[in-house]
RNA sequence: UGGGGUAUCGCCAAGCGGUAAGGCACAGGACUUUGACUCCUGCAUUCGCUGGUUCGAAUCCAGCUACCCCAGCCA
């Protein structure tokens, strides 16, 4: 006989593990992603969906993605849309699973007549100040409503009239009956169908009553056989009133599906809330919700991250139920640690100075062969082309050099990437004292990859013909939206960091001219690059950068 | 204040009575045609606090404390 071995790796897979080993739900696990379509998703439904998915892949099991769409008033089409085709971008396929809440309607509301035949749901008239009068507080009981006995026959006819639209919203209202002294106010007699004359993006105009999350949720989850429905830790008072629902219901009395809630995703920095998103996009402060800025999944696509980014980054934040706000730094982390093997290393320049090497002969071009990640061999190399005449980035020139600068300053010698040593002779200056250029020399020994051990250089430049370079817009984001840690509250617009976009020209290597939407690249020394896909056109790429790399230089100056 | 939760390194997070995993961040060092990457090394005698049980506790018990969620006809 083996003894049961340990095998989870959070607290859901230990849940789940011990409903196998008792052999409930015929050993079968099944999960589900349930959004509302109200809003584009974002970075913390990604934690939720590799937390619904993966657990399901983990134990063989199925994973289904249903819309939540009982609230006609907030969802739309285009979030349904938005919402699978952002699903799909990070890997998950849920093949025939997809479902909406208002394919069961008709049998939801069966239920509820089922509720009220069991004198367990009634027909209220209370008004909605009434009711929250009525609920009580948190230290006080609530009251029952005078309307709270009326007989199972008169709630059958008043909740059909509900149904067939004869009272206007908010006349009336279908509650369960449980206990209005319920220290937990969400039994205290919770609504569970409200009239709502109101065009379902879905249903049209073919119902004017729509139950309630508590009511429709466990009924959703039942109906299509989950066995673990997770969510989050703001749903943990509600599942007394979930398993309520199920067991007051003939057809759920067994293996009623068992409600588990974990904590949201908190980064730092980063607005995360629909609502607020949504603030945003309307207030006009974003682009829309595809802003680069924006760390709604749309828009870190467009931003250049990966699928694979994203979800490693989830892993490695892990599951727990305690209220955790993760350091934006992992998520940069997951985007680097994916990037690095996979992106071409190109040069741009972002401030130019240009350098003359002066004894490089007149008229010559000589065609570099520059490998594109020395990392990764098999990605090959492009031609860059070298004719004496370079642009360097302005902040890589000191004419008095600070201490442990080893890059260019007068009398240092240096690499150029990919080219030769180079060593600064002249430093030409304007009218005003403003240095415009550099008179180097080049010795032709020490061409790269000639094996040249002559002597040592410590800096290594990028660079790109000044002739042949071409000239686009750059977009440097400071890692999302927020100035302050502060994010709480409504003032959060008040934090919005007035630098988080900053648009610049960069001159690129004329091998970049070619990089098509969503290409990625690593420009030598200034991050992580990918071309922005509504932007570009096919003759000039705008890049977004990604994310920077890190640099122990910037930070000690 | 009633109910429901959570407290382990700067930030996440393992741990399930046998003497504190891992990741991020950070700090040294090596390497380097990116001050990147990679590679070494360091980084909780201590687990919110106080008592108790035990040969032995982050793990069990008791009592505190702090923070989060719930008073939508939102989800």
């Amino acid at each position: 006989m083996e003894h049961s071995e340990k095998n989870f790796t959070n607290f859901i897979h230990e849940v789940i593990e011990q409903d196998l080993e008792a052999g409930k739900y015929q050993k079968r696990v099944h999960t589900r992603f349930p959004p509302e379509p109200n809003g584009y998703l974002h970075i913390g439904h990604a934690k939720a969906i590799t937390i619904d998915f993966s657990t399901a892949e983990k134990y063989q099991g199925l994973y289904n993605l249903r819309f939540d769409d009982t609230n006609p008033v907030k969802e739309d089409t285009e979030y349904v849309e938005s919402i699978m085709a952002d699903i799909k971008w990070l890997g998950y396929d849920w093949q025939d699973r997809l479902f909406y809440a208002s394919d069961y309607f008709e049998k939801m509301y069966g239920y509820a007549v089922e509720l009220i035949e069991k004198g367990l749901a009634y027909v209220d008239d209370l008004t909605a100040e009434e009711m929250r009068e009525y609920r009580g507080t948190l230290t006080e009981p609530g009251k029952n409503s005078p309307y709270r006995d009326r007989s199972p026959e008169e709630n059958k006819r008043l909740f059909a009239e509900m149904r067939e639209g004869k009272y206007q919203n908010g006349e009336k209202i279908l509650r369960a009956k449980i206990d209005m002294a319920s220290p937990n106010l969400n039994l205290r007699d919770p609504a569970i169908y409200r009239i709502a004359h109101a065009h379902h993006h879905r249903t049209g105009d073919k119902w004017c009553i729509y139950p309630m999350y508590d009511f429709a949720h466990p009924l959703e989850d039942a109906i299509e056989g989950i066995t673990h429905s997770l969510c989050t830790l703001e749903f943990e008072s509600h599942r007394p009133l979930y398993n309520w629902v199920l067991e007051n219901l003939d057809d759920f009395k067994v293996d009623a599906p068992k409600q588990i809630e974990f904590a949201r995703l908190e980064i730092t920095r980063t607005v995360m809330s629909k609502r607020k998103l949504k603030l945003l996009v309307d207030e006009g402060i974003v682009s829309g919700w595809d802003d680069p800025r924006m760390p709604t999944l749309s828009g870190m696509r467009r931003r250049g991250f990966t699928p694979e980014a994203i979800k490693n980054f989830c892993e490695m934040v892990g599951v727990s139920k305690s209220n955790s706000v993760v350091d934006s730094a992992m998520l940069e982390h997951a985007i680097r640690d994916d990037l690095k093997l996979k992106a071409p290393r190109l040069m741009a320049v972002m401030k130019p100075l240009k350098v003359v090497i002066t004894n490089w002969p007149e008229g010559q071009v000589e065609m570099l062969d520059v490998p594109l990640n020395q990392e990764v061999p098999e990605m090959g190399s492009r031609q860059v082309p070298f004719d004496g005449t370079v642009y360097v980035e302005r902040d890589d020139f000191m004419e008095e050099p600070v201490k442990k600068f080893y890059r260019l300053f007068p009398g240092n010698e240096v690499r150029l990437r990919g080219a030769y040593f180079v060593k600064c002779n002249e430093v030409i200056k304007d009218e005003s004292g403003q240095v415009i250029e550099l008179r180097c020399t080049y010795d032709p020994e020490t061409k790269s990859g000639s094996g040249f051990t002559g002597r040592k250089v410590r800096g290594t430049l990028h660079w790109v013909p000044a002739n042949q370079s071409m000239k686009t817009q750059v977009r440097l984001y400071d890692y999302l939206l927020l100035d302050e840690e502060e994010q709480t509250g409504d003032h959060f617009l008040d934090n919005i960091n007035p630098n988080s976009l900053e648009v610049i020209d960069a001159w690129i290597e004329p091998e970049l001219a070619k990089a098509k939407a969503h290409d990625k690249f690593q420009f030598i020394r200034h991050g992580y690059f990918s071309v922005d896909p509504k932007d570009s056109t096919d003759e000039k790429p705008v890049f977004n950068r990604v994310v920077s790399l890190k640099s122990s230089w910037k930070k000690k100056k």
